[in-house]
RNA sequence: GGAUGCUUAGCUCAGCUGGGAGAGCAUCACCCUUACAAGGUGGGGGUCGGCGGUUCGAGCCCGUCAGCAUCCACCA
């Protein structure tokens, strides 16, 4: 017996480790067809936060689905070593204990950083496990991994092969706290507060100047030139001559150049060139210098004079007051401009000259393109507009720094010669070692995040499983995630494979909290998912996440809707509790007939068949939202309010027979809620589906409902409805007359059409009331309620006029519904334009709105 | 500057190829009715952001304006 209240303490209790000591969540049985999808691997930085809870809820909802209707599943579970980020929070912990970072050494460094690992890995398995995440661990991945590390080399060799990767001295986004290069994606722009300046640029042998803004004065030490726009008709003059740069008074050429918006500023732009993208630009163009000014710490550097060895920022105000003293400044002003920072830093990154490697996107993004305009080879974006964020960042790619300064990632094969500097790419160190040094930088992590749909599964080995699930199916992810790995993943799998990693992305949003804000740790606002789940369960944190929004869009956590959720699992478990209770210990499961159903049974059936059709619908278009708000309505409305209710008088009569169709049918509907509901919620779908007579070992050795049409039959619903119609009225009359809803009301009732055996058996129930059949309306008395067809007539206490009152109200909303039938019928565009259908439906409706009303009036003559 | 999403009940959100607006929470009334009081039965509450258009018919399609949010690109 399942106790009164719903327990998800108990109920969660053991079952995640039965079902993997079982085998269930292994892939490999080869009589089934397969699908695949590989998790969006977490970074082994630190704990899962709700938002992954959500990711992979959807991912689990999937798997335990497709697995219910017979596909041969693999989840494929694995980590993010996560470089910058982890290389960061080791070096902080181990700062924390008191070791001195610059004197360790990259092996060193590792072994620390592999124990971290190793640590949060774990943490990350015991998460995995509450959430009760169906994951294949015999295929469990790691990005740093031996193999993944192999295949990592030899994309990065084939692409260098191919001229896909290069290495070269361009402006790259250097920040100085991590002293690491790093990709466009991976700065933040922020609207900062900041100042323009404005110096004088004295013009050499004249007494006059040019005028100069910048917002970065620091820079002004790797200034090359000043340019003008050499249409601009107040420096034409100037061309050819020289300025002193104010900052350290050297002489800078003054070079026209197209690019300089006449517009902008004063018109005359400094230049420097290795540490501005477009500056670098002008550069080239002019083969100037490109004097790089700070150290890797954003410390000035020996070209600044006595500025060397300060920090950018206390260099910026001690050159401020030195022009200001020199009576060089012009003026500032305050603006809000641009600024990027380091997303894992937050430092503001410094656009710097360097040597990095780089792969050239441009073929790359071409390709992916072009694949997306091919029908069947395409990845499927769901909600499909973020298929243009893909299309719009592809259109628009630079060439991806991948090197890192780090030690935390996969080394960069490539080769210097100690002696001729010659450089090689190679899948494994030359021969020769000792003559040759290897590269010391890393790769970006997203390097080898983008290869996880198939390096995971062993390539480039042609190996079974590469074989079997590659493509993968799906991949669900966030739309934040798009450009670092969904891009990537395409246009490498592409470049490598030839085919799409993936044939689906279902995309979701970002959970935001109760105020709508962004989750963030500055703002402490997280939510912990381990203490939702411990408070509410896995099940009503999965349920709740999984379907209170449409796809892609954002959502709030909300604490009342996880309690909701909660909830609606109390009321299935109840649901449950009851039919075990009705059905025995000793029931034995018989085949629904459906030539013995009576007219409630049949009616419950066809909910449920419809239930079913929809629920599998949106299912198979992952929308779990739509799917999960179809069953919540059968359960609550059609299941407990409805039918369960009902179900008590038949179990109350004497025959056995009608008795045990009853229990049937409550078994059949109590079973499909929670074989429907089980992909949501594993835990008590589990433990409920135990309860039931004739179970399986385990709810993820069943079959997923299928829609019966032949079970259906609608023919009678409408004495169902009918019947659930009186009952409602009835209730209604007493709650507005304060009677109580026991209350023994005199009840006379017209049928104008015949029902089922039992129809005034369950009104009388129902009502709590006797009910005397009338053939005639005659002589009724009471409030009339006109029905289609039948006519109720409830004995009213209350004085005559309030009775009249009721009824004048009633027969004024029948004329409104009449006059709205009739200017439709009567509007000629309507009949001729709208479809037949819809007219004849009016045409029905007015007939009986009129006949109805006919019966009121006459009912009002007679009070 | 470009792009996308959102605007529907007090709050948070659904709403299918256009055919009489829904849920949860909140609120009000009545009820411990033998599955469930974290419940039940009923009720109240919405000119679906504004304006215009298409249509027999618009929350839904088109145009336009406004507000909010996000992303991309950016000017020294």
């Amino acid at each position: 017996m399942l106790d009164k209240r719903y327990d998800h303490h108990a109920v969660e209790q053991g079952k995640y480790e039965n079902w993997k000591k079982k085998g269930y969540f292994a892939s490999g049985d080869k009589s089934k067809d397969p699908f695949s999808i590989v998790i969006p691997p977490p970074n082994v930085t630190g704990k899962l936060h709700i938002g992954h809870a959500w990711d992979t809820t959807i991912q689990d909802i999937i798997a335990r689905y497709k697995k219910m209707q017979g596909f041969d599943v693999l989840w494929l579970p694995g980590m993010d070593h996560a470089g910058i980020a982890t290389q960061a929070k080791v070096m902080e912990k181990l700062r924390n204990n008191g070791v001195d970072v610059t004197k360790i050494t990259r092996e060193e460094f590792l072994k620390w950083a592999w124990s971290w690992k190793d640590e949060y890995a774990n943490t990350i398995h015991q998460q995995w496990a509450q959430m009760g995440l169906a994951l294949d661990y015999n295929k469990e991945r790691f990005t740093l991994d031996e193999g993944l590390n192999y295949a990592v080399r030899t994309v990065f060799v084939e692409l260098y092969n191919k001229g896909l990767i290069y290495q070269g001295e361009r402006i790259i986004n250097w920040d100085p706290v991590q002293m690491t290069a790093l990709s466009n994606v991976e700065v933040i722009h922020q609207d900062d507060p900041g100042f323009m300046y404005y110096f004088k640029y004295p013009i050499v042998g004249t007494n006059e100047y040019l005028t100069v803004a910048t917002t970065r004065p620091e820079t002004m030490f790797g200034d090359v030139c000043v340019c003008v726009n050499p249409k601009d008709k107040r420096y034409t003059k100037y061309h050819g001559m020289k300025v002193i740069n104010p900052a350290n008074h050297e002489e800078l050429p003054i070079i026209p150049d197209e690019y300089v918006d006449i517009e902008f500023g004063t018109g005359a732009m400094k230049c420097t060139p290795a540490h501005d993208p477009n500056d670098f630009v002008i550069g080239k163009k002019y083969n100037l210098e490109m004097p790089i000014i700070f150290n890797k710490d954003a410390t000035m550097n020996e070209k600044c004079g006595s500025y060397q060895g300060m920090d950018r920022f206390a260099c910026r105000e001690a050159l401020l007051n030195k022009i200001k003293e020199e009576g060089n400044f012009v003026k500032q002003e305050s603006i809000i401009h641009s600024v990027g920072h380091s997303e894992r830093s937050h430092t503001v990154v410094e656009p710097m000259l360097s040597k990095q490697w780089f792969v050239k996107m441009r073929p790359l993004a071409d390709q992916t393109l072009a694949n997306q305009k091919k029908k069947d080879a395409k990845v499927s974006f769901i909600p499909e507009r973020f298929e243009k964020v893909l299309i719009q960042w592809m259109e628009n790619a630079e060439d991806w720094c991948v090197s890192r300064q780090l030690w935390w990632g996969h080394r960069i094969p490539a080769y210097y010669n100690k002696h001729t500097g010659e450089v090689k790419v190679l899948m494994d160190p030359p021969e020769d070692m000792e003559n040759w040094t290897q590269e010391s930088d890393v790769l970006d992590t997203w390097f080898s995040s983008a290869l996880w749909p198939f390096s995971t599964l062993g390539w480039p080995n042609k190996t079974a499983d590469l074989e079997r699930y590659f493509p993968t199916d799906v991949l669900v992810t966030g739309y934040d995630i798009i450009f670092f790995w969904v891009s990537r993943m395409i246009f490498q799998s592409l470049e490598m494979n030839k085919v799409r990693p993936f044939k689906e992305v279902v995309i979701h949003g970002l959970v935001r909290d109760e105020l709508g804000r962004k989750m963030s740790k500055t703002l402490g606002n997280g939510v912990d998912p381990m203490q939702v789940i411990d408070q509410y369960g896995a099940d009503a944190l999965r349920y709740f996440l999984t379907t209170n929004s449409t796809p892609g869009q954002d959502m709030r956590y909300i604490d009342e809707k996880v309690q909701a959720a909660s909830n609606y699992l109390n009321k299935i478990w109840n649901s449950a509790r009851y039919v075990l209770s009705i059905l025995g210990d000793d029931y034995k499961e018989a085949k629904l007939d459906k030539s013995n159903l009576s007219a409630l049974d049949q009616w419950i059936i066809n909910r449920l068949e419809e239930t079913i059709k929809n629920v599998t619908m949106n299912m198979d278009k992952y929308d779990f939202n739509a799917a999960s708000n179809h069953l919540y309505n059968f359960v609550y409305d059609d299941f407990c309010s409805q039918y369960l209710e009902m179900s008590k008088v038949a179990l109350n009569s004497d025959d056995e027979t009608k008795k045990n169709i009853t229990k049937q049918v409550l078994l059949t509907c109590l079973k499909n809620v929670i074989l429907l509901i089980y992909p949501y919620t594993p835990f008590i779908a589990e433990e409920l589906y135990c309860s039931l007579p004739n179970h399986l070992d385990s709810i993820m050795l069943e079959s997923y409902p299928k829609y019966d049409k032949g079970l259906v039959n609608t023919a009678n619903d409408y004495q169902v409805e009918l019947l659930f119609n009186l009952i409602k009225d009835v209730r209604n009359y007493k709650i507005e007359n304060k009677l109580a809803p026991n209350a023994n009301l005199e009840l006379s009732l017209l049928l104008k059409k015949e029902m089922f055996d039992d129809f005034m058996s369950y009104l009388k129930r129902f009502s709590f009331s006797e009910v005397k059949l009338i053939n005639d309306n005659k002589d009724a008395k009471g409030e009339s309620h006109i029905y289609n067809e039948a006519e109720l007539y409830i004995v009213n206490e209350a004085g005559k006029d309030e009775l009249l009152a009721k009824l004048t109200k009633e027969a004024e909303n029948l004329r409104n519904e009449i006059k709205r039938c009739e200017n439709m019928l009567n509007n000629p565009n309507f009949i001729s334009k709208a479809p037949a259908e819809k007219v004849s439906l009016e045409r029905e409706k007015l007939q009986k709105h009129r006949e109805n009303l006919e019966v009121l009036e006459k009912k009002m003559q007679n009070i």
